[in-house]
DNA sequence: GACATATAGTTTATCATTAAACTATATTGG
DNA sequence: CCAATATAGTTTAATGATAAACTATATGTC
């Protein structure tokens, strides 16, 4: 038995990194939901700013659910909720008879850049606190880590 | 007007940023999730975790919550389902007839090895697919924001 | 020492989520 | 064509969280 130093244990790494990370996002989300308009969750407004960002119009509750990574179950009540507060429509779709076409309305439009609009302060103020070119710097490796953990993840929640 | 080039938007890269913090920390918690032991959730490994690494023997459920930020509630609840499964014990602190002291029991300590020892194959599988200086060396950054972030939230969540 | 206030913990109602059971419609292979 | 299976969406029960109301004990001030 040689004193061979163990590796750099990546799992102590690993566990350290998600430890941060939880952490972060808890303050991040917190931080946002503080300032978000009245009834608007923060799965509300990414649907709503997904529709904006990707510049869509419509997408079936099945493709949304996808793409958040949230059981259909979660996304049938955000859609729900939206619509409640006329921020979507959900109509049928009309060539499957399963499926549903939920839109984005004026007024949900409205309410993203309002969201954001309040949002615009918070982040700010960190400005003033966060070397800008240390966090932007952080992203890349962040984006290819999220891929990896996405493809690497186990069977979907529920399908 | 000179054609000035905007400063590169502070709202766009913690707004990607947190973005990404937040589909990273679901993807880890889910993985996280599916292999720990029966009954035990992560807020509750947490605990346990936190007696071990701070080598602590006892604490009390008003400091913990303060320790990972959940309302006094969150941690009622978490205390109180460890104390079903035997994890943990709770007593009056002697020496303040509101309080409770917290303590891990033997069980609690092998939960929590039992549960990192599932946990590891998970991390190690990760190992293969991410350098681990890369990850390593995303750490300190992570942990000043973190203390940023959290030294400027806005005002404790309850009290 | 008594009253006002602060702190410790629990309870209740609500929310967003999951997993699983369910309904309804599509698709596929004999 | 029909039976088996797959897919879309909803519903239900449970979980882990929040905020707020509540109980009980401490503390500080007059």
């Amino acid at each position: 038995m040689t004193a061979e130093r163990p590796k750099p244990d990546f799992t102590t790494i690993a566990f350290t990194f998600f430890n941060e990370i939880a952490i972060i996002d808890q303050l991040g989300r917190n931080r946002f939901e503080r300032v978000l308009p009245d009834g608007l969750s923060i799965a509300g407004f990414s649907l709503l700013n997904h529709f904006v960002r990707l510049n869509k119009d419509q997408d079936t509750p099945s493709h949304l659910a996808k793409a958040f990574q949230v059981t259909k179950g979660a996304m049938t009540n955000t859609i729900h909720r939206l619509d409640a507060l006329g921020l979507v429509t959900i109509v049928a779709d009309p060539s499957d008879g399963r499926g549903k076409l939920v839109s984005i309305t004026q007024a949900g439009r409205a309410a993203r850049e309002d969201a954001i609009a309040r949002l615009a302060p918070s982040l700010q103020q960190l400005a003033g606190l966060i070397d800008p070119n240390e966090l932007a710097n952080l992203v890349p490796t962040l984006m290819k880590l999220r891929a990896i953990l996405d493809a690497n993840r186990e069977p979907d929640p529920q399908s």
